[in-house]
DNA sequence: CCAAAAGTGTTAGGGTTACACCCATGT
DNA sequence: ACATGGGTGTAACCCTAACACTTTTGG
């Protein structure tokens, strides 16, 4: 056995914390948590945990996702690394921020309960503690890209769903309008939407057909297009 | 003072690993090292170092960097987490990625030979420890996504350049034969190059204008496109 | 019958691509 | 004079954005 040539190496904790995205049909929320510890006991906070010796970073995230809502197999994508010296008061730690979009009525109450956790709407968010604010926007720029590069969002929308509401839910990441014709031209154009003869009648008389995401095709997409990948843009500001 | 609440907490060694991008006019390249140390002694790897009690990951980024070129204020970012339990086969670490990019002629020479280092082609790759090899492809997405967003890859030049060199960086980047009429109206629409009078004869007869890359134009540009940006987009392929 | 949301096509303009010839000069 | 790389313009096409009316049906 060799000697442990980083004996003397400084030893740091590696924070995830979690920036949750889900979607109510009206809104992009995130999902926060008020710290019943100190410090700032009492203040908002992404859900985040320390990495532990037999996980993986990707799977410390998941698994402080499932503790607050319950869910497995959830979509998330690591963000960025942050590791500002005194972005934590009682000690020195590094912070992985994680993203993930989950359907919002979907989730676990009362582990959100236990956790007096709460979904804010994007655009009106409490003071978060530490650096999370900073990790809230770079997360949000990073949805923004995602959704205009491949079709995404479809993890935060029930299984069926109507192309109002997925515009809904694109006008929310962009916040922006778009327009009705165009938006459906381009997003039935990507060839990932399958149509299902069922009407949703929620919100109107006539009612919207519902869809479904058609993972299949997505992936046969991905893999002729290689990586140039299914396309759209957000509008021009 | 509070109680320390991680006293419980894992911790663990958090690496710091850089790819390195140059460019000889010729061919984009990445500066190795060769390891004078176990594990995988004498064997290729990206130049890296540990976290240290007093520094940012950002700062750490740079000092490493700064130890293998004796270059300071490189342009630096930060790539991904690579975290996976056995990647590295001493103890468990972390390591965060970062690129750079810098001028291939402008580094320090000892600096390089005590180290062992070699530029190596991009495409001609050795062999490199743990999961390097997973970093580079990171970070080679990264700088094409970059190149195709904003005009990059002036840091890889020296502060004079002509539009023939320019274009054989990013015919590098992408991998790909690009237009000269089209690139030049692209590049030059872009309207962040000052065209200087001298000539740079040493690839041709008639010579090529020498361009200076204009920072300030660049930044007043990058103001008021409120982030959507420059655009210079690969070819399809 | 009417209010309210869902659904549907066309046109104009801007941007991207494809493409070929002349220029300057060192040897 | 000629070989070598540098420099220039235009036309076709495609994609995007702008835009208004009809359909359905519950109340």
């Amino acid at each position: 056995m060799l000697p442990n040539q980083y004996e003397n190496i400084d030893r740091f904790p590696v924070a995830l914390d979690t920036i949750i995205f889900g979607f109510d049909r009206q809104n992009l929320k995130l999902l926060l948590i008020k710290r019943d510890f100190e410090p700032e006991k009492g203040n908002w906070s992404l859900m985040g945990g320390f990495l532990e010796a037999d996980e993986s970073l990707d799977e410390a995230a998941s698994r402080i996702l499932t503790k607050l809502t319950g869910l497995k197999n959830i979509y998330l994508e690591q963000l960025y690394g942050f590791g500002e010296i005194d972005r934590d008061p009682v000690e020195r730690t590094i912070s992985i921020a994680y993203y993930s979009l989950i359907n919002i009525h979907d989730h676990n109450k009362e582990l959100v309960e236990k956790y007096s956790a709460r979904w804010f709407p994007i655009d009106d968010l409490p003071d978060l503690i530490f650096d999370h604010h900073k990790m809230v926007e770079a997360a949000k720029g990073r949805l923004r890209h995602k959704a205009a590069t491949q079709p995404v969002g479809f993890e935060l929308l029930p299984e069926k769903f109507t192309l109002p509401e997925l515009q809904q839910l694109y006008e929310s990441i962009y916040e922006t309008d778009l327009d009705k014709r165009n938006f459906r031209r381009r997003i039935l154009s990507m060839n990932v939407l399958e149509k299902t003869d069922e009407k949703q009648k929620k919100f109107s008389k006539k009612g919207a057909y519902l869809y479904r995401f058609d993972s299949k095709k997505f992936e046969k997409q991905k893999a002729e297009e290689n990586g140039a990948g299914l396309s759209f843009k957000p509008p021009k500001v």
